[in-house]
DNA sequence: CGCATATCTTGTCAACGGTAAGATATGCTT
DNA sequence: AAGCATATCTTACCGTTGACAAGATATGCG
């Protein structure tokens, strides 16, 4: 385990992603130092090489463990619209991953695992906007679906995370994200009143047919 | 002007400026050196610090310089969907001005200039929102009609640039943009012919729901 | 013409990423 | 249980970078 202290750390890889992962929260993806992590873990700055290569090895890490929790994210939601709620809460709380996935000049976003894993984070996506109902102004029809829906999501929660938007977007990301996921879908997404009036205070976690 | 050689450069400002958008098309914002910069602009590797202080410093002059291309590329299309594609347009071809205004991390977001230069490009796109006939399921009225479009438009173009998106996104983010876009509001949004050449130069009539 | 100032240079330093070579622990084979 | 191959980690070093200090040179204003 993490306890063993002496020549060999125990779990320095997970340790190292860990650390990356909070390094990043600080002070962002370019800032980061793989001798700082070295040194937030305990070990001597040529000890990552080992287990990464090169500092684009341990962001490529960073990115496939962030797809494939991104993908567990969003498998807990189960209307679209909770699903879209669930992408912007994944990059709001777990801003370090989030970043390094869409950033990559950082990483070897071609690398087999990358794209496997990239791969099933838009399985997830695609499943849950099959089960939409087809809407009347279908241009591209679901893969036009899928790629809005990814889109407004996914530009909502970048905007959000670069406080570039203005203050009335409110404090809660997730109540901000129905709204906007509303206004894209209308009527054809979940447990809402087509009418959309005002959105319901306390979050639902159970939605009613 | 530039061919001032000598000891003054006569221009080293912008000369840098224009070499660190290069700089950052060809490899990315992370790996941007302020002594490469000086290399390519042929002065000392000391000189840059007189201009911008140090490289946020750099950083923060081009996201100001970014945000007001940004404000004048919108102002070019009239209808909201035509500012919306030409916001997809300026992520592609400007990428560099672009990777760096959204990512705060690198320079000074709240820096008095650049907060004034993002207002400056907030405004036109609010102006161009304001004149969007009211849709049927406004939850959040313009406000949210604002939010919703800056969302999925720069969601989609973020999610292109980071070639994040399947193949059958097509190659032309122009046009796959205008898909997107009129999927979000549908008949409100000028219209245009499904193939989506150039758009009326005039607003359409009144759109009815 | 002379001086204040803006602009650029040279020199220096600590920190970083990356590599090489050596030390130590782990685990497999017998 | 012993020995050896291998994984893991350390120490040492190199070139590059960002930042700072001090000096040199050009520009503009009186």
């Amino acid at each position: 385990m993490t306890g063993a202290r002496g020549y060999h750390h125990g779990d320095l890889r997970r340790a190292l992603l860990a650390a990356a992962a909070v390094a990043i929260e600080e002070s962002g993806p370019a800032a980061l130092s793989l001798r700082d992590l070295a040194r937030r873990a305990g070990v001597s700055h040529a000890a990552p090489a080992h287990h990464f290569g090169d500092k684009p090895g341990l962001l490529t890490a960073l990115a496939v463990e962030g797809f494939d929790l991104l993908a567990a994210a969003l498998q807990t939601g189960d209307s679209l619209l909770e699903m879209g709620v669930a992408y912007v809460d994944f990059a709001v709380r777990r801003r370090a991953h989030f970043e390094v996935m869409y950033s990559p000049d950082l990483y070897r976003a071609d690398a087999p695992e990358v794209v496997a894993a990239r791969g099933r984070s838009r399985a997830v996506l695609r499943s849950a906007v099959a089960d939409l109902p087809p809407g009347p102004g279908a241009v591209g029809g679901a893969a036009g679906d899928a790629l809005a829906a990814w889109s407004i999501v996914h530009g909502f929660a970048t905007l959000w995370k670069a406080g570039a938007l203005p203050d009335e977007a409110g404090d809660d990301p997730r109540e901000a994200a129905r709204v906007v996921i509303r206004r894209l879908f209308g009527s054809r997404v979940a447990d809402v009143d087509a009418r959309g009036q005002a959105a319901p205070p306390a979050r639902s976690p159970r939605t009613p047919a």
